[in-house]
DNA sequence: TAGTTAGTGTAAGTCTCGCTTACAGTATGT
DNA sequence: ACATACTGTAAGCGAGACTTACACTAACTA
């Protein structure tokens, strides 16, 4: 079969469903819907004429044609997926990768981006350093580094990874937290955390259409790591942004209070070496920081 | 690496590629444009993070990691493709298909199809008819069918091939086929030669905006066949569409007269025993008469 | 056997990304 | 130096992969 014609799109997500016997459950593999996996499969029995799976019965047989089929896919698939992973074990993929970031992503989330990675690349060895001096020229270049605000820096790439949003949060031991989204006004007769040289607590209460708090207490901070620590901690609301407080959310250690949101007034970018100096393990993980950002963007 | 990260377009470009080292001539091979070729081995390449190809001489050198990779990527893909081939030889795709067809496309054109049908099954044994009588009740109902005109046929499963348009053509012999494109009020000179139950001429020249021939010389056929061979032979000129000439156009047994086509009256249809008795052979068929029409339709 | 849950089928509409077009740039041959 | 043959790349288009939404069907539960 000449290969311009071969359904590539269509024999994944076959081979997906096979070995699943589930539609559903292929489709989460594939990071699509189920609708999407039984398109591509009709598109394939269709091209090939023949059915693939026996549908009478759930969860799904592969009939005679489809178990040859999985087979020869799975091979092929195999040998393809060990290849490309074999470049990545390559020196390549291996040494020191040395990364920067500032405080706010780097605690939380980059770290977990670099967990990922690490098990992806056992061969490279990440440094990374938080500082909150996003400027590049004092230090060694880093390999791959993580800014905020404006990124124009002498002879880097930079692309940008995005831009988060901010809403309050604060330890599920705080009374408040026990009604979902609670009244603005009410969040009033709770300590707000800030973090200083930032507006986002005021531009949040105007977003809300509520009067600028008066007589409130008030905390300041210095980062965004030392306010979460605060509203972990009980002391009372913090803002935060959602790829730093995922997992917080996730294992219960803070609650969201509220759905409204207000930007960041800048975004992040990664800035790497220009593409002569550029390390292929440095552009991985800018790919997966990128997709992992996206992802949470996207929840 | 998780299946549903595999860039499996991208590789399938550089297999192409790599193995020619020459980005043109993989572009033909899969049918496309040497830009798309780029494309896709530009993303690999930033996917991976890394060089495939040595571009600095021609043709274009492998990198060491692109060695690698096309050793994976041909071993996966051949067994894939033989995993699909073999599906085709099954009996499945053995066995006898009747085809029937129109005159028209079916001494031509189909026959050159059912050519390549063969090489690529070679387990199917095909036997055609072709018969003016396009409808199927009189017959045996065949495997597989290519009518004219209105296609509704007692439960029979249709699908639209395609429509046609006529212009004129005459033997290379005749001294007008020396212009290209002559002016068509020198062509009522010459015979013009018609098909019974037609108004492609007539229709043409109203096209042309030529006031209908008056003393011209004429001849009548029963079938564009006959017409055809009579213009073959230098007769005169007929009228003949695009897929029932093109061998003879590109063989340089007939030229064409003009740009100018007016459509036919109906499209062609194939039909085929409805879903249930539908043979896989009979749907491969099918497939690949709408890809070759397709395919002279946008030439 | 009716209700419930988990899964598949599928039509309609959306949007991505693979592709083409068009042109500039760069090797190789004469 | 010119011609030829190929590659690089930006801009824009369109097919088709995908999502959404709902209908439907199988398999459990009681």
């Amino acid at each position: 079969m000449k290969r311009s014609r071969i359904p590539l799109h269509a024999l994944r997500a076959f081979e997906a469903a096979a070995e699943t016997g589930n539609l559903t459950r292929a489709a989460e593999t594939l990071g699509v819907t189920h609708a999407a996996i039984s398109y591509q499969i009709r598109l394939l029995e269709d091209h090939l004429g023949l059915a693939l799976f026996e549908r009478r019965m759930r969860p799904m047989q592969l009939t005679d044609a489809g178990q040859r089929l999985l087979e020869g896919t799975r091979g092929g698939f195999d040998r393809i997926a060990h290849c490309l992973d074999d470049l990545k074990e390559e020196e390549d993929y291996a040494g020191e990768l040395s990364v920067v970031s500032v405080p706010g992503l780097g605690g939380n989330w980059l770290t977990s981006v670099l967990g990922e990675y690490v098990s992806q690349f056992p061969k490279v060895t990440v440094r990374m350093i938080t500082s909150p001096w996003h400027r590049q020229t004092e230090f060694e270049p880093s390999d791959f580094s993580i800014v905020y605000g404006s990124a124009e820096q002498s002879g880097r790439r930079v692309t940008l990874l995005g831009q988060t949003s901010f809403f309050p949060v604060c330890s599920p031991s705080l009374p408040i937290a026990g009604n979902r989204y609670p009244d603005p006004r009410d969040m009033l007769n709770y300590t707000l955390i800030h973090e200083y040289n930032t507006d986002t607590w005021s531009r949040w209460y105007m977003a809300c259409g509520v009067e600028p708090f008066a007589g409130t207490r008030r905390i300041y901070f210095d980062g965004a790591h030392l306010t979460l620590h605060a509203a972990r901690a009980g002391t009372g609301i913090a803002m935060a942004d959602l790829p730093t407080v995922a997992a917080d959310l996730k294992e219960g250690r803070l609650v969201r209070l509220s759905d409204l949101t207000v930007p960041a007034t800048h975004p992040y970018y990664i800035t790497t070496p220009p593409l002569g100096r550029l390390k292929p393990a440095a552009k991985a993980l800018e790919d997966l920081a990128v997709r992992r950002f996206r992802q949470i963007e996207a929840e």
